[in-house]
DNA sequence: TCAAGCTTGATGCAGTTGCATAAAAACGTA
DNA sequence: TACGTTTTTATGCAACTGCATCAAGCTTGA
């Protein structure tokens, strides 16, 4: 059994982080350059608009965004303001609340998706061919499912 | 020529990103729990162990840590509050300083390493096969040249 | 040599994150 | 039902980040 981790082992993660800061500046580069809210208004403007009418509850977003909970209540705050999304009273449940996208925040996120798309392309698309793209998602794929298995 | 990223594009961004916030958190809860500094200044006090008795200056740390030029400047600061490190004057340039590693800075990234190590190994290591994180490794060094280079 | 421009580093301010904790509603169980 | 526990959400406070800007020193070139 390992105990400690191999040079491999260091490099891989350390290449991990560098990878992952130099694209997400890229992006994030990007999108205020357009003048545009960061990367994180978009993930949630996605997700609250895959869900549709009903909305999400602020337990489920944090969840499928992997955001601690104080920082996600503190977040929605600030898009709310912005108008993108609603909170509304949730009936099940009087703790709760179904935040759902307004119509200001489906136009939002459709305006930064040509930014954010060729901010992807020229940070990692163009550099990769789709067989190297597949290869890196599926072993990111695998590391992810084993990481949030515990 | 490619001008939209393509779906296996996307997936592997948008992996890179979460593998990264997964694996990230899990160390710094690790050195958080067994009351330790973050990440960053484990990698400032590797660099300037690295570095030896002439250390560095901020500008080539930051260069080296990719870190933003204001952000370093009150990094250094904390850290040298801690007393982990010194801020030399620089003889060749008046307005420069040599950032040097104290005995202190040397002994607590001694007593950083085995959990920074027990926590890579965690999250990284035990998941992959030498020849899984070696290919990871290198596609991302690839991903990383290009990026740098612009 | 000296003014214009570049490089190095610090800092005020506003925005964001992390931590600890609180408050309210729901749940479980005796 | 009533009481202790868990879940869901918010918030005060301190730490940290990003941005804009400043000051001091170096470099260049007429």
């Amino acid at each position: 059994m390992k105990e400690n981790p191999t040079e491999t082992t260091i490099r891989a993660w350390t290449r991990l982080m560098t990878a992952q800061q130099l694209a997400l500046s890229s992006i994030e580069h990007a999108l205020k350059a357009a003048e545009l809210p960061s990367l994180v208004w978009y993930d949630v403007l996605l997700e609250l608009e895959r869900a549709g009418e009903t909305g999400l509850r602020p337990f489920e977003l944090e969840r499928a965004m992997l955001l601690a909970q104080y920082n996600l209540s503190r977040l929605v705050d600030r898009i709310e303001r912005s108008g993108y999304v609603e909170r509304r009273a949730c009936a099940d449940d009087g703790r709760g609340q179904l935040i759902v996208i307004t119509d200001r925040g489906k136009n939002m996120r459709r305006k930064m998706w040509p930014v954010y798309a060729r901010a992807i392309e020229a940070a990692v698309g163009r550099h990769l061919s789709a067989r190297q793209a597949d290869t890196l998602s599926e072993m990111l794929g695998y590391l992810i499912d084993r990481l949030k298995g515990g």
